[in-house]
DNA sequence: GTGGTCTAGACCACA
DNA sequence: GTGGTCTAGACCACT
């Protein structure tokens, strides 16, 4: 999995971690069981401070993504979202949706980007990829465009 | 039109008051036209310093969403998306709906979501507001999925 | 002489009257003698408070390019410029020119446009209009491009 | 870079300090990639509050000719001119020469003056720097007349 | 009475 | 140690 930081983005750096890491989750580059590299060597790397990676594994291990042995490192885990997990969700979906629909685009546009996005994305195991075509990128299934 | 603000939230006041200000422009709530409440009033509402509500202010005015006069106040425009709008907006869309994918919600239950988000939002002139009920009920109709 | 003003820019409007008016006299829609409306009369066509167009034509008294009476009301005069005037003109110029050069914009075609600017204007007067034409609108003659 | 600030100016202190940066881009003072001093730094040298050089840096930042990190603290960007930018470039040039123009300073010494502040100014790479004088005397070589 | 500017200082987020 | 956020309050510019 190939991860790319902007030092100049107004994203945190540990942010910017953590969304390649649910990216990667999501395109099924990572899978759960799999390892991620320890922290000291993703710090080498992107030459960043060390503590940069430590809390971007935090907010993953926080949010049920990863957990966090002293001998086995990060390892990706599949926990179900919890029931307040939605709601957060919805709010910030409804804001991001809103500034699009206020900014003049079709909504019919904005679902089928949506769409579209989701379609990119592949189930980790294998729950009935429904149609079977796939588009853009490392896909297999997804929902109906 | 009815603000509320969650002081112990972990994002910013001012960014609170603006994504409001956004939800209810995508909502009808707010139409190009329309006044905001005076800077320093608005902020005796919340009981937040005028500065925060000058700052979301600015913020919105920089998006091209509302124009501050030095006599009328506040008043909503509509500008149209700069170039460069969606591309960003597709970013952040990638992220917050992956976010949801690897916690475990379906993707036809992801889209289904923003499709009622979409149909909750209302155009600013008057294009047929399909069939009436345009709430926040698990409903898919409206926006073709 | 057509004044109009933007009631949603960024610019003061007593600002906008007094920029019209030097364009007036630049232009040669305005030349020294020529009456300028009075207050009251300006400040009704425009729908603003007459205080508004008090300050503006106070700010081209106290400039030397109008003279105020009780009787005539405002009238155009020509004062030469006093020695301070050239130095903090150069100052405000070379900010503008500035902008303009770091945003890119080759100085051949800054000073281009400097030149086709200058070309729209017209002497008050009779001093050696060089080609020997001079009319109010944007014309083709004076400093060599 | 040497910066000094007018506080009895009818100018803005952050406009001020903005406007010197912006001259300092243009001079050759400051190239794309140097850093500007700490926020905090430049108030207590200027003795004002650290708020005003903010906003200074935001302004800048906002006309994309700096971006700010958390780490490294302002530097020096590049950012080619918006389509808009030459149009409003324009409207602001036009009352500038206007105002020149009709404190009867002729055409041609308002030309040769903003050729001689372009001439002072030097381009941020390394593209010739014609003779070698760039300085402020007045000299007219370098952009043709 | 509107927004704009500036000062003053606290506390937090990021690296 | 950097910038970001928020509060508090003064005074000014514009209409």
């Amino acid at each position: 999995m190939l991860l790319y930081l902007r030092p100049d983005s107004d994203i945190p750096l540990y942010q910017q971690i953590r969304d390649q890491v649910v990216n990667g989750l999501a395109t099924g580059q990572l899978a759960p069981g799999d390892p991620l590299p320890p922290i000291r060597q993703l710090a080498a790397d992107f030459g960043v401070h060390f503590h940069t990676v430590n809390r971007a594994y935090d907010l993953l291990r926080q949010e049920g993504l990863i957990r966090l042995h002293r001998r086995t490192g990060a390892v990706v885990v599949c926990e179900p979202a919890p029931p307040a997990f939605r709601d957060a969700w919805r709010e910030r979906a409804r804001v991001l949706l809103a500034e699009a629909f206020v900014k003049g685009i079709p909504p019919e546009d904005i679902l089928a980007e949506c769409a579209e996005l989701l379609n990119s994305f592949v189930p980790p195991a294998g729950s009935a990829p429904s149609t079977g075509h796939s588009d853009s990128s490392p896909s297999t299934g997804g929902v109906s465009k």
